[in-house]
DNA sequence: AAGTCGGGGCT
DNA sequence: AGCCCAGACTT
């Protein structure tokens, strides 16, 4: 075994993180799952969304069994919602094409929606116990410093030399192993910002370490200044308290949650709101700022009480007034469950 | 190669 | 205020 992976190991059993939900039991169906959850997510951000997820939905056949907007609610407040739509009709491709299995071949994973190289090789290595690499953002990390390679990781050909790397010290034993300790390594030691190169087991090798490099590498991304757009939230509240809600289309933002109905500015809400629901006085509630990865959006929200459904928007599929149970039950924007949630009470 | 897609944690 | 996180997909 080379000497990397041999360090990276014989750390890894004294300080590695063998406590992780879907370590246990470490199947191929919750590697799946954690694999999807943790793409640009936080493991403390994934551990409560993954253990509640497994509970309603413990097998990959019930996944593929269950409704869209139950899978969406069970995502509701994690993000990148599109994961969660790839998530469902992979299992349903599972279901058709694989007998309800995960196929055991990187080309057939890779075929699904949702999981590329990095994705496919974590679920082989850590579910079967295959030779693949991974290389997410911690092992990006790591091999740049460990290596010295300069340049920005998500360029290809940086990314090239990256993948050779992983490649070459990925070893033919205990592969789940080595795959959770490189990981931890990036996670725990090999840090963003003030990696504990102390505590390092490779430390006596790391070129960056050895040049005082740790601090410029890897190569930061290039920055760019993202822009702002802004719209108005129309609530559309009716006697009972139950507020008119929107299904989002299969493109842009949110696809797929249920959102307020939309206007582009406050002063034209009155007519958006007047063709959904018989309405009175428009009440500004406090505008806030919500801020995505490539841009930043401004909500005015506006509230509309005592407003009376009209028949011809009342049924529709992509269309419904809910009450406060039925909003837990579908999934929406963290900054509307929000919204909602912090409503004023009905005025008399 | 660049843009799209969330939300939260950390500095 | 800005950057990053167990990335993948589309254009």
């Amino acid at each position: 075994m080379n000497v990397f992976a041999r360090e990276l190991l014989r750390w890894y059993d004294h300080h590695g993180r063998k406590d992780l939900p879907w370590q246990h039991p470490r199947d191929a169906y919750r590697v799946w799952l954690s694999e999807i959850m943790l793409q640009q997510t936080q493991v403390v951000t994934v551990v409560g969304y993954f253990q509640r997820f497994v509970e309603r939905l413990p097998t990959l056949a019930s996944l593929a069994a269950a409704d869209e907007d139950t899978v969406l609610a069970l995502w509701s407040g994690l993000g990148y919602y599109r994961r969660a739509r790839f998530l469902h009709r992979a299992a349903q491709l599972c279901v058709e094409r694989h007998g309800g299995e995960l196929p055991r071949e990187l080309d057939a994973l890779m075929a699904l929606p949702g999981i590329g190289r990095s994705t496919a090789g974590a679920i082989l290595a850590q579910a079967h116990g295959l030779r693949f690499p991974i290389l997410d953002g911690n092992v990006k990390r790591v091999l740049s410093r460990y290596h010295g390679i300069a340049g920005f990781p998500g360029e290809s050909a940086i990314e090239k030399q990256l993948w050779r790397h992983a490649a070459e010290h990925t070893p033919a034993e205990r592969i789940a192993d080595y795959t959770q300790a490189i990981m931890d390594l990036g996670a725990t030691v090999c840090v963003r910002a003030k990696p504990l190169c102390l505590l390092c087991p490779q430390a006596a090798t790391c070129v960056a370490h050895r040049d005082g490099l740790t601090g410029v590498l890897p190569t930061a991304k290039p920055g760019k200044k993202i822009p702002t757009r802004s719209l108005a939230m129309l609530l559309l509240r009716d006697a009972r308290g139950r507020v008119l809600l929107e299904k989002r289309g299969p493109q842009g933002v949110w696809s797929g949650l249920w959102s307020l109905p939309e206007a582009t500015d406050p002063d034209a809400a009155g007519m958006v709101a007047s063709g959904l629901a018989r309405i009175g006085e428009a009440d500004p509630l406090p505008a806030f700022t919500h801020v995505f990865s490539h841009y930043r959006l401004d909500v005015s929200p506006i509230l509309f009480d005592h407003a009376a459904p009209l028949a011809t928007v009342a049924d529709r599929d992509d269309r419904r007034w809910c009450d406060r149970e039925e909003l837990a039950s579908l999934g929406l924007p963290a900054p509307v469950r929000t919204l909602l949630a912090n409503l004023p009470e009905i005025a008399p």
